[in-house]
DNA sequence: GTCTATAGTGGGATAGAC
DNA sequence: GTCTATCCCACTATAGAC
């Protein structure tokens, strides 16, 4: 059994994927959480903190499912391949921290204060794959001509776009594993 | 000089790129457009009202400054890198509706209510630029290997990441820039 | 650390005059 | 069509007991 903090944490990653950042109510967290609202505000001082921190907690979890793409294969185009399609998932946690991720970057937009979270994490993500394509670029010659940062960038802003697509509905899941695979062969195609 | 509810919608979606969809008050709006907040809910029966009308607005608007791309060229490569590059621009207007789009997609995840509109649009876009690329591939045979509707989907996708980053600064209207013509490079590639 | 009870308030919405 | 005035509720946040 977690900690009550930690129980709490949990809950409001599970109303942020059903209501958004915005929606969340911090009276909402404290009943899916069995606690009350002032042990909420005893743990995390305010709205804004219970926020903050619930985001951290997201992005420590994201780590785990994605790492667990490296034990897959060695070869690094299937590895960013299988990296960005598991950001793309019908589970629970992975749609959670899709949606809220999806959200940290909306709110971002009207709100300075979570902008570094963001760029940070964005920033990681970014190197990440460029070092993973500079790695599939060294193992096949032809694809010397492949800008290995460009083509990341490109990459994980598709997969967010496309992910935004698939919480709205917009985009089947299936179409939108398409259409991941498809940009990782337009991107890693010889020039 | 608009007539009144037009006037009410302009100072609407200016506000919905200053704060959001979910930080617009309806007094703000009021007080933007120099009306009472009586005056708004006469006319748009209530905030959801008001906020459907402005993003249907803000549509229709939109069309305006992307079809002017078609004057620029007649080839239809320039036009379609064009029409997607005229999506991220400093100006206030654009500004304004890239901010509300993103807002719209955003919310859309958890309000069921905006996801047809989000929805309809979308197609008509993916449409547009897939019959562009189609023209492409008729111009330069060498493309024929390209699929221009998976194509379209993946730029505008590619496109929306790439805005939502500039509009939250995590990455720079020139970079933004550079990135859209990358990806249109890596996908009218011959195969 | 955790609760019950309640204060405070922002902002959506309406009544009624003109 | 448009305004002034006001109601009222949903939410955040705190006080104080245990």
């Amino acid at each position: 059994m977690p900690d009550r903090p930690t129980q709490i944490l949990e809950a409001a990653a599970r109303l942020i994927a059903r209501r958004g950042v915005r929606g969340l109510r911090v009276e909402e967290v404290s009943a899916e959480a069995g606690v009350s609202t002032a042990l909420i505000y005893y743990h995390f001082k305010d709205r804004t903190g219970l926020l903050r921190r619930t985001l951290e907690f997201i992005n420590r979890r994201a780590v785990r499912y994605t790492d667990a793409a490296f034990d897959l294969s060695d070869d690094p185009r299937t590895q960013l391949t299988e990296i960005l399609l598991r950001e793309l998932q019908d589970a629970p946690d992975v749609r959670e921290n899709s949606a809220a991720w999806g959200e940290l970057r909306a709110t971002a937009v009207f709100d300075p204060d979570l902008r570094e979270l963001l760029a940070t994490a964005t920033r990681e993500w970014n190197d990440d794959l460029a070092g993973l394509i500079h790695r599939a670029r060294e193992a096949d010659p032809a694809l010397s001509g492949v800008d290995a940062q460009a083509a990341a960038e490109r990459l994980t802003a598709l997969v967010e776009g496309v992910s935004e697509r698939w919480l709205s509905g917009t985009t089947s899941l299936q179409r939108a594993h398409e259409l991941i695979r498809g940009a990782v062969e337009a991107e890693l195609r010889p020039a």
